[in-house]
RNA sequence: GGGCGAUUAGCUCAGCUGGUUAGAGCGCCUGCCUUACAAGCAGGAGGUCCACGGUUCGAGUCCGUGAUCGCCCACCA
């Protein structure tokens, strides 16, 4: 029998296989447990993947995000639960649209010439290719995630429910249609909501034109604007019912230049007196406060653009002309009518589509509507009850806020990739919304009818998914079983855009489910994975770190682990490839010590890795010890991933394993190892178990690493399929041993003090030299019964237990619980050492001067807790002790 | 215009409800190929915890003000 690791850690070898195999075996396929069976007794634990878009591949985020979930449903799954975790992508309508239009351009071809079902057909064939590309990445990232169940956002199925939703939506009056001022990208020709617009702050200009009386052209009204060639649809002016400037003018009209047509001077609160001249021009088409004015006081609505931002024919002599050169145009005209009253410098906030950054228009238009009110009055009463919570807390405060503000949400776009309204238009005007093509007009009993060309949001599909995955409308078990969802884990940039949305639908649709209606419990908030410089990558500085090369370059597991180790909550991750490359090196430790047990399990006869073991054959303080500290650490662990603290989890693991079980476990051990055949395999037993278990506490970090040695391990013949399903560890009490952990802290200070003193005396590595002890009597048998250990350990070829202190031994060592000094010939740094005891006096006296102002005051004694005092009392008798001894060396150095 | 977050070692970040000596990785310095690992081992240097004020017996931690940086939200021409 043999358990045969190459040489070399190759985590590129190791990791395609497994990830094979995870995928081949099915191993995280989740069937729905029936009523009444064993697997319906388990806990249930449901994660939705949000879905990446179909635009093109995965990046750093997606691999966070992705590595944060796995590592939670790895543990759950460990911990027992049934977990099941949804895969996914989104149409992603607009960006890839977008995507296929460009690449269509490439071929100078346009949407429009191929027509909408051709273009269709493209957009299948893009989403065909980057969807499987996205896939296989993720099964390289190795997120364990049930590929039988994976869905698109388009499926039949998920169509179904969405067009259900809106005629549902309809039926209850929550979904309306109408015009009204939306956010109009010239550029990708569609409606937009208002989420999808950004906003900048722009170094822009404020023109003010005069504009004069109908009646008298030598008197004018002075308006002002940002945008001059919205002038050319304005239908009045309006001022302060309250401003005296204006008292007169009121009612009378004004003959507007350029367009040459008389427009009222009306009264309204909107316009607000402080503000430039007091009164402002009124364009109801293109501007989302006055369309509300028009409304209330009955003005036309002129819309002078099209849908590209031109000037219509509405504009009379500037038609054709782009928005900005109608600008330029009507400014030059009124600079020449004199009718151009001045430029001032104004800073304010544009707002630019969120996909392609062209500057938005706010433009009438006829659009679909979701009447949010109602559905973010029970999303917000969701939070505020506690059905759903936030991770970190804070984020909660942002929800609301958006929650109470929160406008009507314009769901149509004027595009061809997505969700088509189920809404049919008739010539005689009715529009039926209706599950399928309606047979003829209800009103008018036409067979002409045309389906609305419209498609919906592409966050409307998504905000349906924690119940349409399920099976929605039709009442599954997997809706009774997984819905609600347990744990949303997602990037804050899409709070709004999708998690708020989710709340609503699902809180809306689910009402009366039996587990509750909210789709899931706890929203967990990641941060922005940036660049080394804190950077935020983007295609256009270059600095994206593309997840799939990085893993190539230091394997799978330790980027994940980078990730991990760095997520700590509320704040960005500069993702540095030096960290990473640190955690290679983990990777690295960690297959070599299981090289060294392999190694040594090979050459003693008999040996066997029988895991598991009993307490009363931890006869040695290194098994007491470090039993000990792993079942304290898996305690520790367990609570960071219960509380989502991935970098907590992931530092622990990484200073136990590093830390403690190879620099000194592994160290100790060794003359066992090499010792007479009964100790090598009682050694080897522990070692093993302590291992073993290790790898699981590690395996959802690093899954494939951890799966390799696992069925190394078991020389092929693991008790499961993958590591994946063995048990997490969990902290037992009974083998916490607190006086061996500290037996073992003396221990290791005084090796530690030892090297120390061998390094500054510059010992020779390989020359053993005595030590001089002085202890207690109970230190002292400590290191009497572990003396080998220490010896070999810190080099040393002698212990002599002196009765009295030795603080006057030049180099020597003091410390709370013992005294230590080198015998050895060479004369010691007299300057150097001089230095290092001055420098620790120092500290000592500074600490010693804080416990005694504290000690010295009476308020401390009477309100610090007991606990407190005691520790500071004993501290200061420890100080006092080593400032003398410290001082007594000194004295001696001369 | 509102709201939020950050500021701790040269760099990137931890530090949980205030409690004895503020930690890690990388980098740096010194010495080592010691029967797994040089992607390693051993030893070491390095911090006015942004500033000021306050609460408290006690503040990196709580409160205020300011500075610097970052983010989100926002229909004032």
């Amino acid at each position: 029998m043999s358990h045969e690791l190459p040489k070399t850690y190759d985590p590129g070898l190791i990791e395609s296989r497994w990830a094979e195999y995870w995928v081949a075996e099915k191993l995280f396929s989740v069937a729905t447990p029936e009523p009444g069976s064993q697997e319906a007794q388990k806990p249930i634990f449901t994660l939705l993947l949000p879905p990446p878009n179909v635009t093109g591949r995965l990046h750093m985020g997606h691999m966070l995000n992705q590595t944060e979930m796995d590592v939670i449903i790895r543990w759950r799954r460990m911990r027992g639960f049934v977990t099941l975790w949804l895969p996914g992508t989104d149409h992603a309508g607009i960006a890839t649209q977008m995507m296929v239009e460009r690449q269509l351009a490439s071929e100078g071809k346009t949407r429009q010439g191929l027509g909408r079902e051709a273009f269709l057909q493209r957009v299948w064939d893009w989403k065909k290719h980057y969807g499987g590309a996205i896939q296989a990445q993720m099964k390289r990232l190795g997120a364990s995630v049930d590929w039988d169940r994976e869905y698109f956002t388009m499926d039949e199925n998920l169509s179904r429910a969405v067009t259900e939703v809106f005629v549902r939506l309809h039926e209850q009056g929550l979904i309306y249609r109408g015009m009204y001022i939306v956010n109009w990208c010239p550029r990708c020709m569609t409606a937009i909501s208002d989420l999808e617009v950004v906003h900048e702050d722009f170094a822009g200009k404020l023109y003010q034109f005069r504009y004069p009386l109908a009646d008298d052209p030598r008197q004018f009204v002075t308006i002002a604007t940002t945008r001059p060639e919205t002038m050319l649809g304005d239908t009045a002016v309006a001022v302060n019912p309250a401003d005296k400037r204006y008292e007169n003018l009121v009612g009378r009209k004004l003959r507007l230049p350029l367009m040459e047509r008389e427009i009222p001077i009306i009264a309204d609160e909107f316009a607000d007196p402080q503000f430039g001249s007091g009164a402002v021009k009124v364009t109801p088409a293109h501007d989302p406060n006055d369309f509300q004015i028009g409304l209330r006081h009955g003005l036309a609505q002129i819309n002078i653009m099209d849908e590209q931002a031109r000037i219509n024919e509405n504009g009379g002599p500037y038609k054709g002309l782009d928005r900005y050169e109608a600008r330029e145009k009507v400014l030059r005209d009124m600079e020449s009518l004199g009718l151009f009253a001045g430029i001032k410098d104004h800073a304010h906030a544009i707002g630019k589509c969120d996909r392609c950054k062209t500057i938005v228009e706010p433009r009438l238009s006829t659009q679909w509507f979701i009447k949010i009110q109602p559905l973010a009055d029970r999303a917000i009463e969701a939070v505020e009850k506690g059905e759903i919570t936030f991770t970190p807390e804070n984020y909660a405060k942002t929800y609301f806020e958006w929650m109470r503000n929160i406008h009507d949400w314009c769901i149509s776009r004027q595009l061809w990739w997505g969700h088509r309204i189920p809404a049919w238009h008739c010539q005689c005007g009715e529009i039926t919304v209706a599950r399928a093509t309606p047979d003829k007009c209800p009103k008018c009993g036409s067979t002409k009818l045309e389906q609305d060309n419209d498609v919906l949001d592409t966050w409307f599909s998504s905000g349906l998914l924690p119940f349409t995955v399920f099976g929605w409308p039709e009442k599954t078990r997997d809706l009774d079983v997984f819905y609600p969802t347990t744990l949303l884990i997602t990037g804050f940039d899409i709070l709004f855009f999708w998690v708020a949305r989710m709340i609503m639908l699902g809180c809306h649709f689910m009402a009366g489910h039996p587990k509750g209606s909210v789709p899931f419990h706890n929203v967990y908030i990641h941060a922005l994975v940036r660049d080394a410089d804190r950077q935020k990558m983007s295609k256009t500085k270059g600095n994206v770190i593309d997840p799939i090369e990085v893993t190539e370059k230091y394997g799978t597991d330790a980027v994940r682990f980078t990730l991990a180790s760095m997520a700590s909550p509320g704040t960005d991750i500069a993702f540095s490839e030096s960290r990473t490359d640190g955690y290679r090196a983990f990777a690295n430790k960690i297959w070599n010590a299981a090289r060294f047990m392999f190694m040594n399990l090979d050459r003693v006869s008999g040996a066997s890795l029988t895991v598991g073991a009993t307490e009363n054959q931890l006869n040695k303080l290194e098994n007491r010890w470090i039993y000990s500290r792993f079942h304290r650490i898996a305690g520790e662990v367990n609570q960071s991933l219960a509380d989502y603290r991935f970098d907590e989890a992931a530092n622990t693991i990484y200073k136990f394993f590093w830390g403690e079980f190879c620099d000194w476990y592994l160290e100790i051990i060794k003359p066992s190892l090499s010792g007479p055949p009964q100790e090598a395999r009682d050694a080897l037993r522990f070692l093993g178990d302590v291992f073993e278990g290790s790898l699981r506490m590690l395996s959802p970090f690093m899954p494939f690493l951890t799966e390799e040695i696992w069925h190394a391990m078991y020389d092929g013949k693991p008790p499961e399929k993958s590591i994946a399903l063995a048990r997490y560890p969990e902290v037992d009490q009974c083998w916490l041993n607190d006086q061996a952990e500290e037996q073992m802290i003396v221990l290791q200070d005084l090796i530690e003090k030892v090297r120390n003193m061998r390094a500054e005396m510059k010992v020779e590595p390989k020359v053993k030299t005595p030590i001089k002890f002085h202890a207690a009597s109970d230190i002292r048998a400590l290191v009497m019964e572990n003396r080998a250990m220490v010896e070999r350990l810190a080099g040393v070829n002698g212990i002599e237990f002196a009765e009295t202190s030795l603080a006057q031994v030049a180099g020597s060592r003091s410390t709370p619980k013992f005294e230590v000094a080198l015998v050895y010939e060479q004369k010691v740094d007299v300057a150097a050492e001089r230095e290092r005891l001055t420098k620790e006096l120092a500290k000592l006296q500074t600490e010693m001067a804080n416990a005694e102002r504290q000690l010295g005051n009476e308020q401390f004694l009477a309100k610090a807790p007991a606990k407190v005092v005691e520790g500071i009392r004993r501290r200061q008798s420890e100080l006092q002790e080593l400032i003398e001894k410290g001082k007594t060396s000194l004295s001696k150095l001369g």
